[in-house]
DNA sequence: CGACGTTTGTCGGTGAAGATGACAAACTGA
DNA sequence: TCAGTTTGTCATCTTCACCGACAAACGTCG
C-alpha cells in the first residue's frame, strides 16, 4: 500500500531528497494521470480500487486533472450493475500532444500522439538509403512537423517532442554520437532541431531500438511485462532491455548495442571495427549474402527472399537457417544475461520470425541455462515499422506522466 | 526535490499504490536510516542539508529512530567552527544486527553485520570441493550460527538473515535451482535453513556473483557507481548487473549467468550442455588446462600458476595471455550490452587482474563501440573473497533499509 | 573573560493532504 | 414506488512537514 516505499528505488544507496506534502499531491496526481494514460478511461471508482485511496481523495485529485485540462469526465454507460453510477475519467486527447519523429535507416516520420497513447496525425516519408545531411534532416523534420501541427486542434498543448534516430544516441545531452546508416558523427541533434522547430517544448532523442522496445513494452506484445528482452533487426541490430518495468539505459545511454557482442571470434569484420559481432551474423546484409543477394539489396531484396522461402526456394530456407541459428545463439546469449520472461523480435527479424521460430526455440533451448530460459517466449513485435514512432511519443510524454501540475507549469502555452 | 517522484520507477506502467501521510513519514526515515548506514555518522545538520528537510523534521525523526533504538545520537567532537554544534547521528551497531551467510565453492562461511555495515564476527571454514549433502550444508551453517549468536550482545535483534548459494538461486522462493559445485538441483534451501534455524527472521537467498556484485556497489570500489557490470570468475563464470544503482535481477532472479554467453560456436563443451561458453573460456579449468596443469587443480595450482607467472614461465604468461584475451571479448560484448561505467573483476578474476589488465584493455578497445566503452575503467574486487558475504548481510538489511519501523514491528523481539 | 556573531535545537502555530464518517444522490430490481 | 446498493460530497480529524521566533552552545575578538 506504500508507494514510495514500494516505487522506490529499492537497494538504491544514493542520498535522497526528503518528501514533503506537496511531493504526495503530485505523486497521486502522477499515479492517476498514468493509469488513464497506459489502461485507458477508467470510472472513479476503478480509480479508488487500483489506487487504495478513499473517494473523496480521488475525487479532489480528478477535479485538479479536469481544471488542468488533461482529463475530463463524462457519465458512465449503464452497464447494469446496481448503485450510483462513477463517472467515467478519461484523457483530454486532443489538447494534449507530444510529437513523435522517426529518423530511420530509409524513411523519415513524424506523428502527432494525444494523451492516452491516440495517433492524431502521422507522415512517413521515404528517403533513398545513403547518407543524408543533418541540416536537410532537421529541415525535412520541421516541414512534416508544420504540416502535422497544422491538423491539430489549435488550443491544443505540444507535452515533449521524442526523436528517436537509428544510431548511438547519447541520452545525457541528447546528441547522436555516431549512426553509421546516417553518416553521422558527434551530432548535437537535439539542440539543433529544438532550435530549428522554436519550439518551447523540450526535445528528447533516444535510440530506434530502444523507443521500439518501449513502445513494445507500453502498447504492444509486452504490455505488462517487467522483464523484457526486445532485439531489433534492419540493416544492424539493436536492441531495448527492460528490467522491472523499466528501460536499462546504461552510464550514457549507450546500452543495448547488442548487436556488436562478440559471438563468433573468427567470423567477417563489422563496420564497428571490430571482428564477428552478432551484427554480421543475422542483420540484413548477412541474410541476403547467404540467399545470394547483394547484401545491399535494401528493403526489395528482403522482399524477394521472403517471396522465394514462401515457395520454396532452398537458397532462401538455408539462409535462414543459418539466420535462425546464429539468432538463436545470440538470444541465448542475452537470455543467460538478463533472464526475461519474453523475447520481442522487431523490425526485419519480427519479419523472418514465422520462418525461423522453431530454430531459434531450438537454438535456446540448446544454449541458455534451463533455468533462465523456464517460461521464456519469443514473440514478433506488435507494432511493427511503427513501433520506434510510438516509442518516441512516450518518451515525450514521461516528464507529464511524473510530474502533470509541474511539467504543464513549463509547457504552459507553447505556441 | 522531490522523492517521491525522483525516485519513483520513471517508466512504469504498473498501476501502484496511492500516497499517505504516514507513506511519507515511512519514507523520510528511510532516507536517514540509508544515509546512516551507508555513508556512516551524519550531524543532524549534515542531515538537513542532504536531505532538504527543516530542522524540526530532521529533528522529530532522528527522535523516531533513537526511540526504536536504530540510531544513538552524541555531541560531536568539536571541529573548530562557529556555531552551536550539531549532535551526531549514528547507528546502533551492535543491537541490529543481520547474519550473512556465504555457501562458496569450497568453504562455508557466516557472518554477523552491524547496522551501518560493521562485522561484529565472522567465521569461515574450508571445504574440500566435493559435493556436500544438503542436509550436511544446513547442520554446518546452524552450528557456526549458534556460535556468531553466542558472542553478539543478548539483547541484539536479528534484522534478517542473507544467503548466498554458488549456484542459480530463484528469489521468487529462495530455492536453489541448480548448483553444479555443490551438486544440488531444486532445493528449497531458503524454506529448510530457515526451518532449521527456528529463526523468526527472514531468510533471503541469493546467488553468489549478485551478493558480491552489491557489496561492491555498497561499499567496495564501485561505491556510488551506478552502471556497474561484475565478473566474479572462480570455477564457474557468473555475473552482476547494476543499472542505475539497483542490481538487475531478471523475471527469476537468474539474470547476471554472463558465464554461459556463447563466445565460441566451435569451442569446448561446457558442463552446462552448451559449447562455447564463456565460462569454458575463462574459467579456472581453462586457465589450468592452457598452463599444463590439471583443470580440477584448484586454488593450490591456481597459486602455482600465479608464482610461475611471477617468476615469467612462458607456460603461464601464455596461459594468462590467452585468458586475458577472453576475457577482453567477453567484457566487450557486456559492454556493448550495459554501458557500464565501471567493470569489475572479483574472485580468480580480481587475483589475475594485474597479470591481464593491459590485453584485456587492448581487447575492449577493438570490440566494444567506442562510445560505449568511454570512460570504463576495468578494476579488481576490493572486497576479495568476502564480498559475497558482505553483499549477503546488505541483502538481509534491505527491509529494513526501506521501511524501518514497519520492518522492526515485524520482527520485533526474534530472540 | 565577557560581549558578540554564528549556527543549531526546540517549540508553538500554520498549511497541505489524505482519512473518516455521515448524508445525499443515482442507479437496479421487485 | 420502494428497498437495496453503490458512489459522490462535505465537514471534521489526523498526520506530517514548514515557518518563524527564541534559546542554547560554540568560536572569536577585544
Amino acid at each position: 500500500m506504500s508507494a514510495v516505499s514500494t516505487t522506490r528505488a529499492a537497494f538504491s544507496s544514493t542520498p535522497s531528497a526528503g518528501v514533503r506534502s506537496e511531493t504526495v499531491r503530485s505523486a497521486n496526481l502522477a499515479i492517476i494521470l498514468r493509469e488513464l494514460h497506459f489502461h485507458g478511461p477508467a470510472s472513479r471508482s476503478e480509480l479508488v480500487a487500483r489506487t487504495g485511496l478513499t473517494r473523496s481523495a480521488i475525487g479532489a485529485l480528478v477535479g485538479e486533472l479536469v481544471k488542468a485540462d488533461l482529463v475530463t469526465e463524462q457519465r458512465a454507460a449503464s452497464d447494469g450493475s446496481p448503485g450510483r453510477p462513477s463517472p467515467v475519467a478519461a484523457p483530454v486527447v486532443e489538447r494534449n500532444v507530444t510529437l513523435a519523429v522517426d529518423v530511420a535507416v530509409d524513411s523519415l516520420a513524424v506523428a502527432a500522439v494525444g494523451l492516452g497513447g491516440v495517433v492524431l496525425h502521422a507522415e512517413r516519408v521515404d528517403r533513398p538509403r545513403e547518407r543524408v545531411a543533418v541540416d536537410v534532416t532537421i529541415d525535412d523534420i520541421v516541414a512534416m512537423v508544420r504540416r502535422v501541427e497544422a491538423a491539430l486542434d489549435p488550443s491544443c498543448r505540444i507535452i515533449g517532442i521524442g526523436v528517436g534516430v537509428v544510431g548511438l544516441v547519447n541520452r545525457t545531452d541528447n546528441s547522436v554520437s555516431i549512426a553509421p546508416n546516417l553518416g553521422w558523427h558527434d551530432v548535437a541533434f537535439g539542440a539543433r532541431l529544438q532550435h530549428a522547430l522554436g519550439s518551447r517544448a523540450d526535445v528528447l532523442v533516444s535510440n530506434d531500438a530502444d523507443l521500439a522496445a518501449l513502445a513494445e513494452v507500453r502498447r504492444g506484445v509486452a504490455a505488462g511485462i517487467r522483464d523484457v528482452l526486445y532485439v531489433w533487426g534492419e540493416v544492424g541490430v539493436g536492441g531495448g532491455l527492460v528490467s522491472r518495468g523499466e528501460p536499462i539505459t546504461g552510464a550514457a545511454g549507450f546500452a543495448g548495442e547488442i548487436g556488436h557482442v562478440p559471438v563468433n571470434p573468427d567470423g567477417r569484420p563489422c563496420r564497428c571495427g571490430s571482428v564477428g559481432c552478432w551484427e554480421t551474423e543475422v542483420g540484413e546484409g548477412a541474410l541476403l549474402e547467404r540467399s545470394g543477394r547483394s547484401p545491399d539489396g535494401g528493403r526489395d531484396a528482403v522482399d524477394a527472399l521472403l517471396a522465394d522461402a514462401d515457395a520454396g526456394v532452398p537458397s532462401a530456407l538455408h539462409a535462414l537457417a543459418v539466420q535462425a541459428r546464429w539468432l538463436g545463439i545470440g538470444i541465448a546469449g542475452l537470455i543467460n544475461v538478463m533472464n526475461p520472461s519474453m523475447v520481442v523480435l522487431g523490425g526485419l527479424l519480427g519479419r523472418v520470425h514465422p520462418y525461423v521460430s522453431d530454430q531459434v526455440a531450438a537454438e535456446i533451448e540448446r544454449r541458455a541455462l534451463e533455468s533462465s530460459r523456464r517460461g521464456v517466449v519469443v514473440v514478433p513485435s506488435a507494432l511493427g515499422g511503427d513501433a520506434p514512432l510510438m516509442g518516441a511519443a512516450e518518451l515525450a510524454f514521461e516528464r507529464l506522466l511524473a510530474d502533470p501540475l509541474g511539467t504543464l507549469r513549463k509547457v504552459s502555452t507553447s505556441r
